[in-house]
DNA sequence: TTACATGGCATAGCACTGCTATGTTTCATC
DNA sequence: GATGAAACATAGCAGTGCTATGCCATGTAA
C-alpha cells in the first residue's frame, strides 16, 4: 500500500555519478543530486546512504566488466581467447580507469563478490578450454590459472591506471601471460602466436559502454 | 631571521598519522593533532594542507619498503635472491596494508616516484646479477625483468590486500615467479627450486618498522 | 468512491570536515 | 636589545554526510 520507489531515480542517481567519475568531478552527495530535481533523500532511500552508491557504482562496474568480457568472441584457439580476455580487461580498466579504481579501491563488500566473480567465470572457463584442448597440462587447475592470469592483468593495470608505470608498460602483458601459460605446458611459439593474436585483437564495435 | 620550524612536529605529526592508519582510525586534521598540543595549523606549515601530510606518508611507505628490501641478505644465488625480495615485498605490504593502500591508491605524485624507483632498484640488481651469472638469458633487459616481477607483486598484494583473494592465494606468487623466470632461460627445475628457497626465506628479527 | 496508512520524498538543521583570515609568540639577525 | 619574518594558536568559513521532521502520493480496504 505504499508509495512505490521509482527505479527511474535509481538508475539516473547511478548514471549521472558514473558521468560525475569520468569527468572527474568530485562526487558528492549535493552535487550528485544538483540539478536532478531529486532531493538529497533520494539517495538515502535508495542506496541507504553515500556507502550505498558507491557500492552500487562499484557492482555496477563489474556489471559493465562482466558484459564487456562477453563480447570477446570465442575462437577454436582457447589460449588465444584467454589472452583476449585479458586483453578486454585492461582495455576496459583503462578506458575507465575512475570506475576501475572504485572496484578495487575501498575494501570490498562481500556481496558484491559475486559480481567479479562473474568476470573471473570467463576466465576459468577458457583456462578449463586450454586443458580439454590439451594446450596446457591436464593437472592444471582452471580457476588456478584463472585467478593467475587475474593477479598479472589486474597488476599491470594498476600499476599503469594509477600511475608509477608507463602505458607502454602493457606490452609487458602478453610476455607473461605467455611465460605462464609455457609454465602451464604449452609449446612456447605456439603459445606465442596465439597470445599475440588474442592481445591485438581489435574491440568490438559497440565498446562504447555507457557507464563511465 | 625567521622562527625555524621544528623538525620534531614534523616526525611526530607522521608517527602518529601511522599509528592512527594502523590502527584504521579515522584520519582527520583534528583528529590528527588532538592530544599532541599542537594546533591544526602545524599541519599546514609543515606539509601544507592534508594532501601533503598524506603525500608525506606515501613517501614515508616507500622509504620503509626499501629499507626492508635492504635488510633482504643476498646471496650467491640471484634467482633465489630476487625470490626473497618479492617475498619481503608482499611481506612488508601485507604487514601494513593500509599503508600500502595510500602508497599506490591516489593518484601518485611524480616527486615521490624516485622514492618508488630506489625499492625498484632493488630487484633491478637482483635481475641482473641472474642475467650475470647466465641463469636467464643475455638479452634479457633486467629493468623489464624487474618490472615484470614487480607487476605479479603488486598484482598479488593488490588482490589480497584489498579483498577479492583470500590470502591463501599468494602461493601464487612461486608459481608466477617460476614462470616468468623460466620464460627467461632459467633451468625450470632450478628455477623453482631458488625461488622456493628465496620465497620462505625468514624475515630478519628487526622486521618491527616503526611506520604504520 | 472514500478513508486510511505506509513509505517515498523535501526541508532544515546537526556535527563534522579541511581550510583560511587574523592575531600572538618566538627566534635569528643586525 | 630592537626588528621583522616566520612558526604557531584561535576562531570562523563553506562544504561534507547524515538525520529528524513533516508533507504527500499511492495502493488497499470499506
Amino acid at each position: 500500500m505504499p508509495r512505490p520507489k521509482d527505479p527511474a531515480v535509481r538508475t539516473q542517481l547511478i548514471e549521472r555519478a558514473a558521468v560525475m567519475l569520468r569527468e572527474r568531478e568530485p562526487i558528492t552527495l549535493r552535487s550528485l543530486v544538483a540539478g536532478t530535481g531529486v532531493s538529497t533523500m533520494a539517495v538515502y532511500t535508495h542506496f541507504g546512504g553515500m556507502d550505498g552508491l558507491w557500492r552500487a557504482l562499484r557492482q555496477e562496474g563489474f556489471t559493465r566488466l562482466g558484459a564487456r568480457l562477453r563480447t570477446v568472441a570465442l575462437s577454436e584457439d582457447p589460449v588465444q581467447d584467454l589472452a583476449a580476455l585479458a586483453a578486454a580487461y585492461l582495455d576496459s580498466a583503462l578506458t575507465h580507469p575512475d570506475l576501475y579504481r572504485v572496484m578495487f579501491d575501498a575494501s570490498v563488500d562481500l556481496e558484491d563478490l559475486p559480481a567479479a566473480d562473474a568476470g573471473l567465470e570467463h576466465l576459468v572457463r577458457a583456462a578449463g578450454r586450454s586443458r580439454d584442448a590439451g594446450r596446457v597440462r591436464a593437472d592444471v587447475d582452471p580457476l588456478e590459472l584463472a585467478v593467475q592470469s587475474w593477479v598479472v592483468g589486474h597488476g599491470l593495470v594498476s600499476l599503469v591506471a594509477t600511475g608509477p608505470l608507463p602505458r607502454a608498460a602493457l606490452d609487458h602483458g602478453p610476455v607473461l601471460l605467455t611465460a605462464l601459460l609455457t609454465a602451464c605446458g604449452d609449446d612456447p611459439q605456439r603459445c606465442r602466436a596465439s597470445v599475440e593474436r588474442g592481445w591485438h585483437r581489435p574491440a568490438p564495435d559497440d565498446e562504447r559502454t555507457p557507464i563511465a
